[in-house]
DNA sequence: GAACCTTACGCAAACGTTTGCGTGTGGAAA
DNA sequence: TTTCCACACGCAAACGTTTGCGTAAGGTTC
């Protein structure tokens, strides 16, 4: 089995020393003509290619991006990442993706694996836990250590750094204001427990279009779930005999699932009760009914980041010290889901 | 902007050498106990963290998995990097992924680029356009220059390496079977083109199940399409005024489109139409009606292919020269899309 | 024939580690 | 006082690169 061929072998092979070789290779004019054809023809024949590891050691970079999520069988997450690789690629990175599978503890081992040499800055949205815990001493040192971080979607507001983040509570209001001028009165929000930052923002922007219809939010109306995964028993005791006309849903999870609870309770989807999610995930558009939703933009968010975090490496220290903050639209897409027949 | 401390600063502080400081870490007997406690005091307060840049160079490898895939915007392919990443985790490997979005030139580019220093082992799918062309010469380099490659799902049988797969065929005939089990009689195959290898096998195993039943295969029964993502137009025309009583879709998104457009035509799954698909994704779980599927297991796939790589990059040479070919069983996940009430 | 200039290459340091071996210091034994 | 032995530490090489600088060989000029 051959092994990996490195300028050393080759210098042997040609009797000529490492650095000629090396330079050869680079068409330097330091070498002659004859040597440097010579050399290109065996490099060529045995496959030669830099070691990245050498490279990344004496130039002090490695040309790899860390993305840290908190989840990757996610759609949304990986639509981000596919708009990462996309502006990677472009600039010549390697991007390294690591979950955290909403673990604390991992997200700081994955980000401390990573910064000890792998990769030079971060992507990273933090876990549910971390949210909890509100401890971010491993971003902080990370960051002290020269290396940039972009956060995007779940953000730290107390961390300094540059951002992506979508306006969560407007994307909310609009999707309300949606359901409000169908002609829907009786609007139910499933939504997160409220340390998730964006399900907090969310709620917020429900409410805040509700008040500015002059409705008054009603307790009865709002359901913070814990258990994303056993999210359906939550939602089934939520929407018994409950009188509504529609319901934001905080994701693509929650949405379907009220869909099939009200369909078991013989309730149509959108004449009795109209349905709108937020992110547009695949399972939105290949519902029956296909369920209206905010679009986050995953990739775009993704493209963002990638840009900032490069601009970031590549910049001077003046582009350094200056934290920016983008803020992706959302838009409303309709669909079938509050297609109202009154309307 | 402190920079990332290294043995050799902390060397200069405690005025020792570097050598004393590396060995001072791993508690080496040749260090006193007194400078040990120096060092290791210095070392923390510092948050001195070894380069494995430095240790990749120096060990010779990397301690890293590469993973490609056709898509990163995919269900099955996201669970499978959740059980790479499981056993990765667990015996300290990092995981990079990269996707090849299906292009040949993008495959080729991120195994040359992982595999000159940044990884060493790889778990692939095959690109659609790899399996078109042919051609696997990145890979078959791979190989030669002594790095370890599992292949998994889209496989090549022309490459001797250890591969996880699932038994298409027996899949598709079981998902076959069980639609013939509950009466159904003329029954139509949405299918991707032959080049694609599951999507073939697949074919052959739906062919299979028939002949055993001995129902004549109807050319007019099989749809293979091309274009996966305007897949929805072909299928409308295939099942215009087609009279049938199931459907076997080769994925998920077949599935579903299959039924939508049923939906359209005012025919009922599962009463008029049953169907059943293949890969239990979050589609089929949460569709109305949810569709009974073939799952493929995609965790444990990914568990298998690590398990498989991580042992050949561990192992001695014995281990190195035998190749297995590991078969994930699939099963029969029930749901409404085919229970029949004639059942 | 001396002085100088090109040309074409090699040396060595550096990136941050690890580790086998060499060595200076001190104390104990003879 | 000499010899010897631990002990505690430093040296240097190695992993695979890149690159500034030094230098030998050969040619040109006067």
């Amino acid at each position: 089995m051959k092994q990996k061929v490195t300028l050393k072998q080759i210098a042997k092979e040609l009797d000529v020393s490492i650095s000629t070789v090396s330079k050869a290779l680079k068409d330097s004019v330091e070498i002659s003509l004859d040597t440097r054809q010579k050399v290109k023809a065996f490099a060529k024949l045995y496959n030669y290619k830099p070691n990245n590891i050498a490279l990344s050691l004496k130039n002090r970079k490695t040309k790899t991006i860390g993305v840290i999520i908190p989840e990757i069988v996610h759609h949304f997450f990986t639509t981000v990442i596919g708009g990462v690789e996309k502006v990677a690629n472009e600039k010549g990175y390697n991007v390294i993706i690591c979950s955290s599978n909403n673990s604390f503890d991992k997200e700081v081992i994955n980000m401390e694996m990573l910064a000890s040499g792998s990769a030079d800055g971060f992507i990273l949205s933090v876990a549910k836990e971390t949210q909890l815990k509100k401890d971010y001493h491993h971003i902080e040192e990370t960051m002290s250590q020269g290396m940039p971080v972009v956060l995007f979607d779940r953000i730290i507001d107390e961390i300094v750094c540059d951002k992506v983040i979508i306006d969560d509570a407007k994307g909310a209001q609009t999707a309300t204001n949606h359901l409000l001028s169908i002609g829907c009165k009786k609007i139910a929000i499933l939504t997160t427990v409220d340390y998730i930052s964006v399900g907090k923002l969310r709620t917020n922007g429900y409410l805040r279009a509700l008040r500015a219809y002059d409705i008054p939010e009603k307790e009865e109306y709002i359901l913070k779930i814990e258990d994303i995964d056993n999210c359906e028993s939550e939602i089934k005791e939520f929407l018994k005999d409950k009188d509504i006309d529609a319901i934001f849903a905080v994701n693509e999870l929650f949405a379907v699932t009220a869909a099939k609870v009200l369909d078991e309770h013989g309730k149509k989807v959108p004449d009795d009760v109209a349905i709108i999610g937020f992110t547009d995930g695949i399972l939105s558009k290949h519902f029956i009914p296909s369920l209206t939703t905010i679009s986050q933009h995953g990739e775009d968010m993704g493209i963002r980041a990638a840009k900032l975090l490069i601009d970031k490496l590549e910049g001077d220290e003046a582009v350094t010290e200056e934290y920016r903050t983008v803020i992706i639209d959302t838009n409303l897409i309709h669909r079938q889901s509050t297609k109202k027949n009154k309307e």
